[in-house]
DNA sequence: AGTCAATGATCGACGCGTCAGTCAGCCGCG
DNA sequence: CGCGGCTGACTGACGCGTCGATCATTGACT
């Protein structure tokens, strides 16, 4: 018997077959990869992929649910391993700034998710799936701030949105390569909102 | 003689193909947009968009500028008749707000725009053109307010950065149906970073 | 151990629908 | 008649999904 009921094939070559279709979407666009490509990748043939999977479509979202699962689990290692609240929340915001081929594609992946989210209403529930991880990631950090007394009582959702609409919107400026946004820049005005609202002591400049 | 040069056709017709074609993209999205759809819109055949375009993804480009340029002169047009800085920068959050379908259309072509910008380095000048545009317009509505004494004397650069990234954040968590966020949620979002900002006496809550 | 199905996994060529772009000709007006 | 504007049937490429064939592995039975 297999441990997960109702998938056909080796788990391994599965795998394999997201990983290469999500590095693919990153980089070239979801409705850019074609099947022979993913197939190329994983030195496979296209009868294998729709082997694994029904259509094309489902290739793609697998290896979206796929690629978001991985990252979260990547960030949550680092971020427990962190007692201190205000330094946790640093790593979190240093963890998503779009440095490196992974973090930078995993970036490419969400604003294509967005764009569909926003033509296909189907796809919603998935999107608020992951979104709502990533909120309650901020506010549960933030809460663990204030119980440890180095955070003000603020609202904590209202602190949430703020900081993950500046989030997304920095990360756009920088993939799409607007001049007055690098990555140095994009720390700083996250760190000066976590500062100017949570800090006990307003930075004094 | 035709008034712009190189251009075959009747200009009416030229405009009524733009709008079709960024109306169809808003709501289908690019990649599904068929040049069947745009002439069967415009009362016309698909020869005659070729008439028009060289190809389809010139119809696209262009009916993107045609969009983000309507989208401009129509907020310039309401904005210059406000004089107070602080009023006027107000009315531009408004504007911005994806309340109606024209606003949450043009607002879908962005989120589409950024996209294709992020694999398709080629559109980075032009995206960067309408960027610069929207950056010019709070930078100078800023310096306004500051030459009236109304607004505190800050970096402008960074403070039209946070405006602008938490803009385009809420405005994707809104068109995405995300549940933590409403039209009015994002307006008090951006109006409480305006007025932490920029207003003289920090709101005393 | 050796034989032999049976089942699972893989391959790759082909069919068929879809769609951008072309082209030969039509229409109406000056 | 001549020309600018327009037509829409047609073509050719492209890519998804199918399907019969092939190879590997297993396990039952002698």
């Amino acid at each position: 018997m297999s441990e997960t009921a109702g998938l056909r094939g080796s788990a391994a070559r599965r795998n394999a077959i997201l990983e290469a279709a999500w590095q693919l979407i990153a980089e070239r666009g979801y409705h850019h990869v074609r099947v022979q490509d993913v197939a190329r990748i994983c030195g496979t043939s296209t009868g294998t992929i729709h082997y694994y999977f029904p259509g094309k479509d489902d290739v793609l979202q697998e290896a979206l649910r796929y690629c978001v699962d991985q990252a979260f689990e990547r960030q949550g290692a680092v971020l427990r391993q962190i007692d201190n609240a205000h330094k946790r929340l640093l790593a979190l915001i240093e963890l998503q700034l779009p440095v490196g081929v992974q973090v930078r594609n995993e970036w490419s992946i969400w604003l294509q998710f967005w764009s569909e989210t926003v033509l296909n209403p189907a796809l919603r529930p998935i999107h608020n799936d992951f979104y709502t991880r990533w909120m309650d990631a901020v506010t549960s950090i933030v809460r663990r701030g204030q119980r440890q007394g180095i955070y003000r009582d603020v609202d904590v959702a209202a602190f949430a949105r703020l900081l993950t609409s500046a989030t997304d919107g920095a990360a756009i400026k920088i993939l799409t390569g607007a001049p007055d946004m690098t990555v140095d820049t994009m720390r700083s005005l996250l760190v000066s909102i976590v500062e100017k609202e949570l800090t006990m002591t307003p930075s004094v400049v």
